[in-house]
DNA sequence: TATTAAAATACAATCGATTGTATTTTAATA
DNA sequence: TATTAAAATACAATCGATTGTATTTTAATA
């Protein structure tokens, strides 16, 4: 293991001087005069010295580690948003503990006891679709540890956020259905404890009422999101009594699996149904027709929530804001909704 | 920042006890009476306490990080490797650094230099398009920290690597263009500095050979693979004197930029020209006529990487043995290579 | 009960860096 | 040159846990 280290102990006993001056000169301290500064630098840049992180961050208590808690890395939005809290933790200087939930509540539960137990400064998380239960997250709150919620966040008291207006999105899709006379539009749901996917669905529902669309509960599907809920829910679409003619997905998956069987079973998009999704993945841009979405930006959100977040580990000494940051969204209409053209 | 944290002094104070037997009943040494170890253990289980990792791995010298050095986070091969990595590590104990080329050979060489300031235990890496030179990963190897390749390797000596095999991969692929009756094939090609690539390569080239079929130069595009670069292969290609019938991309990505502009341009796939991929992205399913290509397991190369670096890192004692794991490939033929059915 | 070995526990140094306080050196002023 | 303030440096404790060695306690045996 003896990567024979330089420590500030070797360069003090070479110059003949306290350790502890050396440490002050690192750090530049203004109680070091310049010339001893410059010999210990230099002679610091001769040995190649680093800087012990470990023994560092154990006497100023502070790790530089952020925790990031996702439910699957591999999903596009969560990967790019990963590349922005990457990027912005690298460059103050910070590391991450990345972990995913898998969905699972027990999962996330135990992560955060392992992030406690590293000794993280800040949390990032984007809870599961089985978090229905917060006492994990109240933890942190109790130890003083900082957290952001980005995308998925949930309704505790004062919490920190970087989020889209899932409303307004949603409301925006739903009306663009709307305006591509649709009538009769059905809407692929979340899981409801999730307020991003009540959000969704209210968002669905008002732009209805706003256009004296009738709300029917029937045309409401509920389910995990994932590609083969949507051949699931398009079989039990085709046994109702209405004639469907437009779909707004709470994600792009669901809405991918849609698009595939639908086209199994000849029914044409967008002429029979057309349909808008949610997330902008990547496969959305490349299906047949092409899916309209809503374009969610990973990377921007990943970025403000870890800028969000140093602040809170920074400004510790004052008291912690709570602040929701609305991240942009747009709708990207594609050939999957558009009648017109 | 106090977050009042229970220390082993305040356990052996409570019980008026050394904290070094504190330490040992928390470790389970056999050193320690059963019954003083059972006191300890209710005690620090009634009080909160979790050991500071920091302070342990200080001493231990032993950080328990792995870093991880990808070209993109958000490619769905890379997000899968991660996701693997991850709970690979998460098992055997360790966290990860995951660090991003952005496929820049100075961002390398500055991540491998993050990576040694924070101590790492060991390190997965696969390089980035421009690393050519080869000298900050034998500051590695010259700091006696283990590393493991996986997917993008390079040839310096004695390495460890988790990789499939390309050459065998692109063989079966180009072979398969053959059967599919394709006479004159196309090669987009990677960055020849990576092995991979050149195996890649060789591996399309050494299919020909066996058919009794010429290799032209003329026929090979070499490019950075991104989807664009689908699009200006393509128009190059359309300008040679040879009627291609078959192309072997070395990516998914630029052969999706290839396809997208043929469809553009009006010519037939597969009929006029049959295409194989290699990585088996998540676009590749959806996009129409969907792509032949390469399975190329992330999660299990993710797995396997882990495991073999882990291995290194604790048998440290042992001269460290150097292998190299091939998982294996798949050839998923899919409509835009399929002539026959 | 005295002796001895084994078991259990305490002592003290250590991993590297940081930081409040004390001491020494330098420079400024009388 | 003597005095004093300021600047520079050294001393020593500390962050928590670990671990080799010394000491004490317990149990086994004569």
């Amino acid at each position: 293991m003896d990567n024979n280290q330089v420590t500030i102990h070797d360069i003090a006993a070479i110059l003949k001087i306290d350790s502890s001056t050396v440490s002050r000169a690192l750090n530049n301290s203004p109680r070091v005069a310049k010339k001893t500064k410059d010999k210990i630098l230099k002679k610091a840049a001769e040995l190649g010295y680093q800087r012990n992180h470990l023994a560092s961050n154990l006497r100023k208590s502070k790790n530089f580690t952020l925790g990031v808690i996702v439910p699957r890395i591999s999903r596009h939005f969560f990967s790019t948003a990963i590349a922005g809290i990457e990027e912005t933790a690298f460059k103050a200087g910070y590391t991450l503990i990345i972990c995913q939930s898998l969905e699972s509540l027990e999962r996330e539960q135990s992560i955060v006891e392992t992030l406690l137990a590293n000794r993280v400064d800040g949390v990032l998380i984007s809870i599961s679709m089985e978090t229905k239960n917060y006492d994990h997250l109240l933890g942190l709150k109790q130890r003083n540890i900082p957290y952001v919620f980005f995308d998925r966040h949930c309704n505790i008291n004062e919490n920190s956020n970087v989020l889209i207006d899932d409303f307004d999105a949603a409301f925006n899709a739903t009306q663009h259905l709307i305006d591509q006379k649709s009538t009769t539009i059905a809407h692929f749901a979340g899981p409801q404890n999730l307020e991003i996917y009540k959000n969704r669905f209210k968002g669905y529902k008002s732009a209805l009422e706003k256009n004296n669309i009738v709300f029917k509960e029937e045309l409401v599907f509920t389910s995990s999101l994932m590609e083969n809920d949507g051949k699931l829910n398009v079989q039990k679409m085709m046994n109702l009594p209405y004639k469907i003619d437009g779909l707004f997905c709470a994600n792009d998956v669901i809405a991918i699996g849609a698009i595939k069987y639908l086209k199994e079973i000849n029914i044409k998009i967008p002429e029979d149904i057309a349909i808008v999704g949610f997330s902008n993945e990547s496969i959305s841009s490349v299906i047949e027709p092409a899916l309209s979405t809503i374009n969610q930006p990973g990377l921007e959100i990943g970025v403000a929530a870890t800028e969000l977040l140093i602040a809170k580990i920074t400004n510790e000494g004052e008291k912690l804001k709570n602040e929701t940051i609305i991240i942009k969204t747009s709708l990207i209409e594609r050939k999957s909704s558009l009648r017109n053209s």
